[in-house]
DNA sequence: GAGTGGTCTAGACCACCCC
DNA sequence: GGGTGGTCTAGACCACTCT
């Protein structure tokens, strides 16, 4: 028998159990909203015990990739599930009703990396990107205008009709059409004055102060897929954020 | 036949472990920064075995509530400890220097309750509160002024000097002279346009975009402490999110 | 009833810290 | 060397879901 040798870093055996469950969700093993084989499977397919199955998976689960159902199993977490749909907006009523925004596309044009935003996509500067342009609207009155920057090469063929026809969510977009699961976003946010043309689409006085989300969301290995920032007026809204 | 029940409330035992180290803590049995007895110690105290209390300390401890150092013991979280002193402060220069801010002490006064503080705070509207004002500067430049509303009860005795005197974060005060530590706020952002005093005390022109910060500050038990209202000019700084 | 995740136990051994 | 947390195992039993 070939017991694994005490590397010179330690690496517990749980956290190999991780990787290599993380490596067969990115080569697509199983899909998001799909059922992963059972504790007790897993446990004979890596020859360890089903507690060390369980620590992986439940570190996988709270970092939201997956999702435990007692009784039933653990499955791929996905954004097309109406409890994930929108787990990255944080721009909430403050009359605390539930928000389901409407998308209404503006724009899908091609363009060119800045510094920044390659950067941020991990990309060379000037490389090719899509730019969509989109206003989530609350009860017919625009809320958030977002734009989002995507490197063209891992959304080919990314047209207005694709984008118009479908329902949902951009993640479940991403998640359904290119298998793009985004895990895990940084937000940067700042207060600015609102400047056409965004003031008008978004229906306040030039001046008038905006938030500013600077977001770059993140799949597996924390790989940055999206860069996207977003105005939102906050009379009546408010960003909510939980310290812990 | 006999059916047997389903028990109407099922409480796991590691859960049951958890709720009787929390009121030690919040006795005081053990305090912010002293080490609380190991896991065999309680294991045995609590007549379960080594793994169920390693579960509730594993919970307590992805709560930020204790501190496991392994090799050394399992020690209660506190505000004063460096590497927790700013854990609420999510306003960072954009350039990625860390933010090591100096507390300057405006004003503290006494007041009563706002029918919103009041339902914040959970006491009577028009009890008796504690109201601070400070600024936060950074490099000699006022990065955030605050505003903060404690209820009197919980803050007896305290004067500008006691809060001048003291060195360190608002929060480490609170736990290490009225023993009442933070463990978890929830924060709401607004865009506003700045107004006087505060425009001249931030030094910024009237009407200049502002991030308005409101937070709750609870304790142990989801007890709310401290209302904050935060004011900050974003030229140069963000504040910072990761969505997970 | 069968299968899944969830809890709990008891024991062994490892990594780390300090004396 | 002795104590602490950290990992891993094997097995038992419970709670939940579906059939």
């Amino acid at each position: 028998m070939t017991e694994p040798l005490p590397s010179p870093s330690f690496r517990p055996l749980y956290e190999q159990i991780k990787i290599l469950l993380t490596q067969s969700l990115v080569a697509g093993e199983w899909k998001p909203g799909e059922a992963i084989p059972s504790e007790m499977e897993l446990a004979s397919r890596f020859r360890v015990s089903q507690g060390t199955v369980r620590k992986a998976i439940d570190e996988l689960a709270s970092e939201h990739i997956l999702v435990r159902r007692q009784g039933k199993g653990t499955y791929v977490a996905s954004h097309s599930e109406p409890a994930y749909q929108y787990r990255f907006l944080r721009v909430m009523p403050d009359s605390g009703e539930k928000l389901h925004p409407r998308n209404v596309l503006l724009e899908l044009r091609k363009g060119k990396a800045s510094a920044d935003i390659a950067r941020a996509l991990a990309v060379k500067a000037g490389s090719p990107v899509h730019v969509i342009k989109r206003v989530l609207e609350f009860r017919d009155r625009p809320l958030i205008l977002d734009e989002m920057v995507l490197a063209a090469t891992r959304f080919p063929g990314l047209t207005v009709a694709r984008l118009e026809e479908y329902k949902g969510s951009m993640y479940s977009f991403y998640e359904e059409v290119y298998g793009l699961r985004m895990i895990r976003a940084e937000e940067r946010i700042r207060a600015v004055a609102a400047r056409e043309p965004a003031a008008g689409l978004l229906r306040v006085a030039a001046g008038a102060p905006l938030l500013c989300v600077d977001r770059i969301a993140f799949t597996y290995g924390d790989m940055p897929v999206e860069w996207r920032r977003g105005l939102c007026a906050t009379d009546g809204f408010s960003y909510f954020n939980e310290l812990a």
